[in-house]
RNA sequence: UGUCCCGUAGUGUAACUGGCAACACGUCUGAUUUUGGUUCAGAAGAGUCCAGGUUCGAGCCCUGGCGGGACAACCA
């Protein structure tokens, strides 16, 4: 094979190798169904994103569909505040699913005839021993199980203890529904898991009908079979469930979808579990799940990321088997690769000084073109006013600089982007805390950008803004939530939460430049030689917010001051 | 002490039914640049956990080790 064929080839991982030789086998007829099934009892993550790429994806890829399906069997966790944010999450990634929104709830009829037909079958019984004691009897994954003394119960006395499990005549925790598998079981799974429990809680979509409520695992699988999934990809901590799964399907004589595991996200300097962010989020941490520096997709968006962005994301991180961690770098490359196409570039002074250009005319204006955006010429350009004052970045500025230093100090000449070459001549300090107060320049008029007659070159460009036409906003600079590398690898006693970075949120007051004063949330810029930014909801009209989505990738400007 | 899963450059993923290990991120050079960004050119970095076996040939198959992970909620 040549390097051409080799480009050509397109690569597929091991899930969609399975799917493409069921299509070629014919198997379901060639068909091709997903779905997508959260709990509603939290926030999406970008482990989430992984798992909604694949499954609509996939089904994008071979021409199938992909279901919304809420898994909505645990009404004491669960809340329609979490089905709409979960919507509205997998909208914004960019799927439809059509009218396919299903809820596991909508079943439940149905899944109480499933397990009907089980003690029909003697597949299941009526057990009334307390959650310890059940507990107990399991035994442990190296010792079996003993069998419970209600497990022989004939199959009408089962049918009628059930019958009256649903109509609440029992104390919640006094019965449950067992399947009868195997107690000795190597697979703790397999020894008469409990399928159905009583609730007396009313559910976010049938209300008070039900006083029972089925488990996972008898929930999950029957509504894939309901909805005729052919291919239920979930994560590798349900893998000792497939033989249940497997189980049940056979006994209940339905569909036969195929459970198949992949390994979950992991994130370097991140937590992504429902528990950890959702314990951020109450201990404080953060200010609630759409906080920029959380990993969930609603603070993604907040942060500005795109969708493009994580979806590129997923496609490069792949799907596979083992267990792993991603480094974070990669989802930062992610985002800088999509908004370096994509944002317009502004002047933005985070930390600013003000810089004098003492032969400008006093009164003196102008306004200066500035291309929008070097990597689109249909972004177009803009007009920027300069004056005689202008900020630019205090760290922009040395009095000593070292020999790489670009930018300016006394003595050297920089080039105003989009404006002039200017010269710095002197400076002033606060004579208390030695700081720079006023840097000291004359420009060239004849080094103008675009006009440029004496063909000058100098090292560095500096971003600035007028001074007379700045516009105040406040910046938040987000950075890494956490400062160990794996938060959740911890001796015994120790807490995740004492590794969060104190200083993964500053917050400042800085410039802009005047053309951005109509901003609206949501929008993403690049701030030139800063990062990217993006215009917080909690904006106002007369103060913008910046969160720094990103910074620049920087090779070399740490190395020399 | 059980069962199952996994083990390829620093990280992640590839390598079609066995045919001389590839891509991306990261790292490091150099060029270009009115963003120390982008772009471009290039480099270093694994001999595929170990040991046997089958084979003309093994990252792919077999056996045995070693290492990591999962499993004992009336959670999903």
């Amino acid at each position: 094979m040549n390097s051409e064929n080799a480009k050509n080839k397109e690569v597929h991982n091991f899930i969609e190798q399975i799917i493409l030789e069921d299509i070629r086998s014919h198997k379901n007829e060639g068909r091709v169904q997903t779905r997508f099934p959260p709990e509603p009892n939290g926030y999406l993550h970008i482990g989430h994103a992984k798992s909604i790429f694949l499954n609509f994806g996939v089904a994008e890829k071979f021409g199938g569909n992909c279901n919304l399906r809420f898994d909505d069997t645990n009404p004491e966790k669960e809340d329609v505040e979490y089905v709409d944010s979960i919507k509205e999450d997998i909208r914004w990634l960019g799927f439809d699913w059509g009218n396919r929104e299903f809820y596991a709830s909508d079943y439940f009829d149905q899944l109480f005839e499933f397990a009907v037909k089980l003690i029909q079958k003697g597949k299941a019984y009526v057990e009334e021993l307390s959650s310890d004691e059940i507990a107990a009897a399991k035994g442990t994954p190296t010792k079996p199980g003993k069998e419970s003394p209600y497990r022989s119960r004939p199959i009408e006395e089962n049918l009628k203890l059930f019958k009256l499990m649903k109509e609440g005549e029992f104390e919640e925790g006094k019965k449950v529904l067992r399947a009868k598998i195997d107690m000795a079981s190597p697979n703790m799974h397999m020894r008469d898991p409990v399928i159905y429990r009583i609730k007396k809680v009313p559910h976010h979509r049938t209300g008070n009908k039900w006083n029972i409520y089925p488990m996972y695992d008898f929930a999950h699988g029957q509504s894939d079979a309901i909805e005729q999934i052919t291919h239920s990809l979930c994560t590798l901590e349900f893998e000792s469930h497939r033989p249940l799964y497997n189980w049940l399907i056979e006994y209940l004589e339905i569909f036969p979808s195929r459970q198949i595991e992949f390994a979950r996200l992991n994130l370097t300097y991140t937590v992504l579990s429902k528990r950890n962010l959702l314990e951020l989020v109450k201990g404080g941490y953060v200010n609630g799940w759409d906080d920029p520096r959380m990993p969930t997709i609603s603070g993604l968006r907040r942060r500005g990321y795109t969708p493009a962005s994580i979806r590129n994301f997923a496609d490069r991180i792949g799907v596979a088997r083992r267990d792993g961690m991603i480094d974070v770098a990669l989802l930062e490359f992610s985002v800088r690769e999509d908004l370096n196409k994509t944002a317009n570039r502004i002047m933005g002074i985070l930390d600013p000084v003000k810089v004098v250009i003492t032969n400008y005319p006093e009164e003196g204006e102008e306004w200066l073109d500035a291309i929008n955006n070097p990597e689109d010429e249909a972004a177009g350009s803009r007009k920027m006013p300069f004056s005689r004052e202008v900020y630019i970045e205090r760290s922009d500025f040395m009095v000593d600089p070292p020999r790489k230093f670009f930018r300016l100090g006394p003595g050297r000449e920089v080039r105003l982007k989009h404006a002039y070459i200017i010269a710095c001549e002197d400076y002033n300090t606060d004579a208390a805390t030695g700081e720079i107060t006023e840097i000291y320049c004359t420009y060239d008029p004849d080094t103008k950008s675009g006009a440029d007659i004496t063909g000058k070159k100098v090292k560095g460009t500096l971003s600035w803004v007028s001074v007379r036409h700045a516009l105040p906003v406040t910046v938040r600079l987000y950075d890494k939530l956490f400062h160990k590398e794996d938060p959740l690898a911890l001796q015994k006693d120790d807490d995740f939460k004492n590794y969060v970075n104190p200083d993964s949120l500053k917050t400042i007051q800085s410039v802009v430049e005047l053309s951005v004063q109509d901003a609206k949330p949501g929008e993403r810029f690049q701030f030139l030689r800063q990062g990217y930014f993006c215009v917080d909801p909690d904006s106002s009209a007369g103060n913008l917010i910046f969160n720094r989505t990103a910074t620049l990738r920087d090779t070399g400007s740490k190395k020399h001051g």
